[in-house]
DNA sequence: CTGAAAGCGCTTACAG
DNA sequence: CTGAAAGCGCTTACAG
């Protein structure tokens, strides 16, 4: 590949003033630019970028660690970090650690090694204490999805808000008997979107019962549909279920399939409320009910905030002050509800 | 981040003995290895792979250029591109270039920019000149999923054999009138997916009828779902159709809901298969009956072979010869089929 | 077995 | 406006 030294030679110019043309910089001639630009342009010149970034100390290259690529929920992130990225001269490298915190470390010390200049963690739970280690270490971390308690910039929904709403509009309907598909409530996210279930209660004058807060072990579409089986065995029954966590993607397609394998009739003798705007979503009968979180303009607005950071911390070397954006999740009513 | 300078002086020896005992080389004694290695290791050293790539001429850096990260088969090849290369020390850059040549484009002398060692390609098509000019420039490049007529390596599934598997498979159970959902004939899968279906009707002795040869031109579910409810309005009706092409994902569980909605039962009045292993064909009712790629594997394969492409390019110079990958289907056999 | 030197391709003070 | 020099962090012939 052609060199900024083999545009010096043809243009008969120091490899310096090629630099300053390539670059625009303003001091050099406009005849002498004209004829590297043109040289360049012969030679099909490519900045290398391994160079440059040793020289400069960046790589515009990103590091994006996700939980994992199969999860349709995180496909849209990916999508709004390469839009954001690409559009400001960033790549990004994916790191799909399949929800295993040895991969995790593992990338983690290989972006460090290719010197990414900023890095995207949607894999967030409360102990990722090697991020802190890496924070301290002077690398721009965003957060996206899983929010940690401090420190970090973030970007996310409300997840206390949504679920709040969807199980209001449950009350709102008429349904008394609420239960919730809980999340692992060693993640905010989880935490907060059942603290949201319990003010709605709250508010409805409604007193928690555990019988309707149901956890299940598993992790597949199958874990979900027997273990709703179960619950729907014993009497009575809830008439409406908020399934805030799932498998990878949604776990509402198998509790439907559940809820009408035991005779029961959607949305009259139950509502269902789904999380997030996946195919598997729509294309039940009825289609679910759902809280869609917005995961393309969170993997946008990360990315964004993330550059930001990186390039707002010049040699005077100070920080952008810390933020949190809490991007408006979607309630879309469909057939599981009343 | 600690150099091997810092560690050259905390060793009291020379930047060159640090990199020789860092790389295992030989020819250095075990007490000093020792010492550097201690000091390496208190120092937190992670190398910079700019530097080294600068040096060595490799980065370690892959790239994968995909149609679209919102299409959930691609999912699969993109888990198994990343475990293949973390496995063997790379990292791959994801280019999502969203059904676009200008993106693609983009993306190919971005890649070229940073040095990437290799290139992994799942948009060819019959117009993909670019990247026989990349060839040419002596990148290594392994094509997946989508195969051009000659030049390149790729890793696929023989879609021919394939799509004959599942006509014959439809003849055997008496269908007779079996309707495909053909897709872009630019692109060469598509073309061997008529041919196996038309090579399935001859050997059963049964001519092929236009009427039943359906494309659909838009790239959403509704599309498709649209253009089944259009086609079957017209009389005789299909009673077999081969889910050949789709938008995003699979175009099975559309062509189902206008099958349903047009009064017809599956699998008495109409039989349907689908292609490709997915939640979203999984979850229908009844579930569709498939013939599955095995995406991991392809991802998986493909990465391994770029990398040995890639490692066995040494001073000598001389490629790999060529060579085509085919991977087999399986043919799952759900509730859509007698 | 170890060190001093050159070089990968770039950028950027420093002179002029 | 342009050039010569130094240096980013590494590796690798070349001496010894």
């Amino acid at each position: 590949m052609a060199t900024i030294k083999d545009i010096a030679q043809a243009a008969n110019v120091n490899t310096s003033t090629v630099s300053r043309a390539l670059s625009g910089s303003p001091k050099v001639s406009e005849e002498t630019r004209a004829r590297i630009l043109k040289c360049a342009e012969e030679l099909g010149y490519q900045p290398n970028f391994l160079a440059k970034g040793l020289r400069e100390r960046r790589t515009r290259i990103l590091g994006l660690v996700i939980s994992s690529i199969l999860n349709p929920s995180v496909t849209g992130i990916v999508r709004g970090v390469g839009d954001a990225a690409i559009k400001r001269g960033y790549v990004f490298v994916l790191c799909d650690v399949d929800n295993d915190a040895q991969n995790e470390k593992k990338y983690l010390d290989t972006l460090q090694s290719i010197c990414a200049d900023g890095i995207l963690v949607a894999t967030a739970n409360d102990s990722s204490d090697y991020l802190l280690r890496l924070k301290r270490s002077n690398c721009p971390i965003v957060l996206l999805v899983r929010e940690l308690e401090e420190h970090f910039d973030v970007v996310c929904v409300d997840n206390r808000q949504s679920s709040y709403k969807a199980v209001k509009y449950l009350l709102d309907t008429g349904c008394k008997d609420i239960a919730i598909v809980n999340g692992p409530q060693n993640l905010h996210l989880y935490r907060e979107r059942f603290q949201g279930y319990c003010n709605a209660l709250e508010e409805f004058g409604i007193a928690r019962n555990d019988r309707l807060i149901w956890g299940f072990s598993g992790h597949t579409g199958q874990d979900f549909y027997e273990g709703t089986l179960q619950k729907l065995k014993c009497s009575p029954r809830p008439d409406a279920i908020l399934a805030a966590s799932g498998p990878m993607g949604s776990s509402g397609p198998h509790i439907l399939r559940a809820v009408k394998e035991m005779g029961m009739c959607v949305p009259n003798d139950i509502s269902i409320i789904g999380f997030d705007d996946l195919v598997e979503n729509a294309i039940t009968d009825p289609p679910l009910t759902i809280v869609s979180q917005p995961f393309y303009d969170i993997g946008r607005t990360a990315t964004d905030r993330l550059i930001d950071k990186i390039e707002n911390k010049g040699p005077s070397g100070k920080d952008l002050p810390r933020c949190a954006t809490l991007l408006n999740t979607e309630f879309i009513v469909r057939g599981t509800t009343r």
